[in-house]
DNA sequence: ACCTGAACACCGTTCAAGT
DNA sequence: ACCTGAACACCGTTCAAGT
C-alpha cells in the first residue's frame, strides 16, 4: 500500500504532451546527451515491469543508465513526468500486438479488444496503479482511443453513447486490474492464504461468505473478467437495440 | 502519481485481523494509553478524507495526537497497518447508511446498493487509492460482502455465479471510482482542462475522439454510472435465466 | 554548454534515554 | 511499564562546482 502522492499528477493540465508529437534532444547535432530520452524511458519501463514501481527511484534508474540523478532532471521535469511516458510506452505494446478486428462484429471487437488489454495488463501488473493514478493523455493513449471510438461509432453507437461504452469497459477492465496487481504482488502465494482466511471464518457470523469461499478465492480470475464481459456486452446488444428504435 | 510500495501490504496474509474483533488495548483498567485505538483512526481517516492519502504522514498525525511518532508505534505496526483500518472504518459508513433494501429485487438491490457504495466514493475521493492497494478483509468489509452474496443466493443465484456477480460489480465500482479519484483531484477544473485538451487535438489525426470530445468529458459523471450499472444488470438478468433454465 | 556529486528536505521506522 | 525526542535510512529534487 502506501500510496505516495507528494506530487500531485494534474491529468486535466497534460503539460508534458502537445497535441503533436514532442521532439526531445534525442539526437540533436552537437552536444548530443550522453543518454537518450528514449534510453530512460525504456530504462524505467523495464525497472517498473520488473520490479514494481516501488522499485523504480531516480537513483536506481539514474545508475543503470551510468549516469547520476541530476541529469534525469535535464530530460524530464519530474519522476511523474517519467512515469507518464512509461505508461504510454505501456501502451504502445498495445498498439503493437493490435490484432485484425475487421472480420468481427463490435461485440466481438469490444471482447477482444477488452480482453487484449486486460491480458496484456496481467502480464505488466505493476504498471496498474500507474493507470490508475493517471487519466493517459500520451500519443499512444490517445491512438488507442481513437481506434476504440471509431470503432464503436462504426458499429452504429450514437455519439453519446459511445462515450460511455468506452468509459464503461474502460472502468471495468481496469477495475478488474486493479485488484489484480493489489492481490497480484505474490498472487499463488496470496490466494491460497485467502482462501484459507475465508475458509476460517465463523459460518454463523458469515454463512454465505462461507458458502462461496471456494468460489472467492479459486475461481479462473480469468474467466471472472470474460464473464463480466460477457455481461456488458450483452447489455450493449439491448441498449443499441432500444436507440435504434428510438 | 508517484505510488509508492515500499512496505508492501499483503493482503493474502491479513496478518492484522482476526476473525473475532480483536480486543484492543483500548481502555485496559491500568497504564491505560494516552491516546486510544478509536482515536488514531478517527484522525486519521479525518486527515485523509480532508487533505487526501499524501497528507497523512505519521509526523503529522503524531502532532495531530498531541504524541510522537514512535508513540503510533505501540498501537499499530506500521503505517499500513493504520490505512487498512482507515479503510475499514471508512466501510463502516457504508453499513451505518445502508438502506432498507427488503422491498426491491436483486435487480433493484444490486443497483442501490452499487450506487450507493459509488456515491460514498465520490463523497470521499481520497479513500479510493487506498481502496485499490488492498483486498480489505477488516470486519466492516467482511460484514458488507456477507450482506452481498446472501442477498444474490437469495435471488437464486448458484453459488460459483453469485461470486461471479459479486466480483464483476464490486470492480465495475472501484474501477469507475478509479478514475473518478484519477481525474477527481480538481475535478471542476480538471474537467475543463481535459475537454479543452480534447477539443485542441487534431481532427485529421483523432476524428472520433474530437467528434466525441464533449461526451468525454462533460458528460455526468454519475449517469456514466448508472448506465455501465444498467447495462451490467440487464446482462445479468439473462445470464440468472440461462441458468434457471439449465 | 552540458554534466553531476553532494546537499537539502521529507518521511517511515527504530532506539535508547527519560519518566 | 509506558512514552518519546532524536537519530537512521531512504528518496525526490536542487544547486553549485566541475568539465
Amino acid at each position: 500500500m502506501n500510496i505516495d502522492t507528494r506530487n500531485t499528477f494534474q491529468p486535466g493540465s497534460p503539460q508534458w504532451w502537445s497535441t503533436q508529437p514532442r521532439e526531445r534532444n534525442s539526437s540533436s547535432g552537437r552536444g548530443r546527451p550522453s543518454i537518450s530520452f528514449e534510453k530512460i524511458i525504456a530504462t524505467a519501463l523495464e525497472i517498473v515491469n520488473s520490479a514494481g514501481p516501488q522499485a523504480l527511484n531516480m537513483r536506481v534508474l539514474a545508475d543503470r543508465l551510468n549516469s547520476g540523478t541530476a541529469t534525469l532532471y535535464r530530460h524530464f521535469e519530474s519522476k511523474d513526468e517519467i512515469l507518464a511516458y512509461v505508461v504510454d510506452r505501456f501502451l504502445g505494446l498495445l498498439l503493437e500486438h493490435k490484432r485484425d478486428l475487421s472480420n468481427l462484429d463490435w461485440r466481438g471487437a469490444c471482447f477482444v479488444t477488452a480482453t487484449d488489454f486486460y491480458h496484456q495488463l496481467s502480464a505488466c501488473p505493476h504498471i496498474i496503479p500507474l493507470l490508475s493514478s493517471q487519466i493517459p493523455v500520451g500519443p499512444n493513449a490517445l491512438t488507442l482511443r481513437e481506434a476504440w471510438l471509431s470503432m464503436l461509432l462504426d458499429a452504429g453507437f450514437p455519439p453519446s453513447m459511445a462515450a460511455s461504452v468506452y468509459t464503461t469497459i474502460a472502468h471495468y477492465v481496469l477495475g478488474f486490474a486493479s485488484q489484480l496487481s493489489a492481490g497480484g504482488r505474490i498472487s499463488q502465494d496470496t490466494s491460497h492464504h485467502l482462501s484459507q482466511f475465508f475458509d476460517r471464518l465463523d459460518p454463523a457470523l458469515y454463512p454465505s461468505t462461507v458458502k462461496i469461499a471456494p468460489q472467492l478465492s479459486n475461481i479462473s480470475i480469468d474467466d471472472e473478467f470474460s464473464f463480466g464481459m460477457k455481461l456488458i456486452i450483452h447489455g450493449l446488444d439491448y441498449e443499441l437495440n432500444q436507440a435504434k428504435l428510438a
